[in-house]
DNA sequence: TGTACATCAGTGAACGCGCGTTCACTGATGTAC
DNA sequence: TGTACATCAGTGAACGCGCGTTCACTGATGTAC
């Protein structure tokens, strides 16, 4: 994959696979820039020719993290569209899906202490992401009178903390470790429940 | 407070405190053992008389945060007797007072790593806190009819899903950075829809 | 195609640092008589 | 009340370690002519 020799001729996207994978196994201040560089098999100096530090790779994987969450997301509620409803139980289903596949992304995105303001390019990610889940929130608000509606942000910021709190607390460790039910099935089923009291969904699913 | 002298006399309490007060500045992996020692005003070797090691001291202000919030649970539950709809708000209320009035035990129990099976009485303080929001949960769900009553234990889990999602999103850094909605208005709205799904609230509050 | 040279992306040694922990010690305290 | 002694709870020096980072260097690559 990487070529031989001198130079690595890949090494920057090396080291952030290999921090990755440390982030995965160590937690977020498991890692160190020493055992990344050994990991993708280059000397401790290696590191500095690709990110100015310690931070700076926490941020780039924060950064692509956030990109691909927002490009799952977007892509999850166009493969929605035509149903307000569906577009949103299929953005809610990636966030998951995004959590499950790339723990060391979600990691270094909302569990290393990073400040999400440390970049205008993080930040901008970080609220393209939230755009969309608020966007597919706004949508479905729609069949509700308008009098009635709660405001869209805060929806999203409901549906956001229990998928949260649900990969915080149930999607790590082993399987059945804390509870009976699978990640997929509480946060599936809490968003069914915070649905019908909304009004989007029949009292009877 | 504490004694003067050669003999600080309350010396694993005051490792504790100093141990709170650099978790919450630093998180859960920015504090030393030789800081802790430092802010108490002791020598860096003295801690190894009360604590086996830097795990220990982290397991023991879990430890202790598990049970105050145990009490508090349970104090809050007994405060709403009568109404079961109210017991259980008070306890959905004291679950957000608690990581606010708590932040450095918070984060010892949920942000440290720490396994809560490191030890028989952390789980244990870690089963009665959440038993009695389960029993909470439970009650609650008495008014409705048997076929369409869902597990207690998963009620339970959405709502502390729900709560430790809006503590770790909205309730961190300066008021107002991610949300125009504090913290107590999020999951109190946020419960309230849920509630009204559920069916044990009516359809407009 | 060949050569000279600039630039790039690595190396390896070294640094200063602070941490966790151990160890022999010692000052303070408690207790038996 | 006084004394001898055991125990407790600190000290301070030392250790080995690994980390983050810097620096002068060098091998590899790309490019101008």
């Amino acid at each position: 994959m990487a070529k031989q020799g001198y130079h690595h001729g890949n090494l920057k996207q090396a080291l952030i696979e290999a921090t990755i994978k440390l982030v995965e196994q160590k937690g977020p201040n498991g890692f160190t820039m020493a055992e990344a560089a050994k990991t993708a098999g280059v000397s401790a100096a290696a590191p500095y020719r690709h990110f100015e530090g310690r931070e700076a790779i926490i941020a780039e994987i924060a950064l692509q993290g956030f990109n691909i969450f927002a490009d799952l997301m977007e892509f999850a509620y166009d493969k929605g569209k035509g149903s307000a409803i569906a577009a949103f139980g299929k953005t809610g289903q990636a966030y998951q899906a995004f959590a499950r596949k790339y723990p060391g992304h979600y990691i270094c995105m909302f569990e290393s202490g990073l400040s999400i303001n440390a970049s205008v390019e993080l930040s901008d990610a970080a609220n393209r992401a939230f755009a969309s889940l608020t966007k597919a929130c706004e949508e479905m608000l729609q069949s509700i009178p308008q009098d009635k509606r709660p405001p869209a942000l805060m929806v999203s910021q409901h549906i956001w903390a229990m998928s949260h709190g649900v990969v915080e607390l149930f999607a790590r460790g082993e399987p059945g470790a804390r509870s009976p039910f699978t990640p997929e099935e509480i946060i599936e089923s809490g968003i069914g429940v915070y649905l019908r009291g909304l009004g989007v969904l029949p009292k009877d699913g």
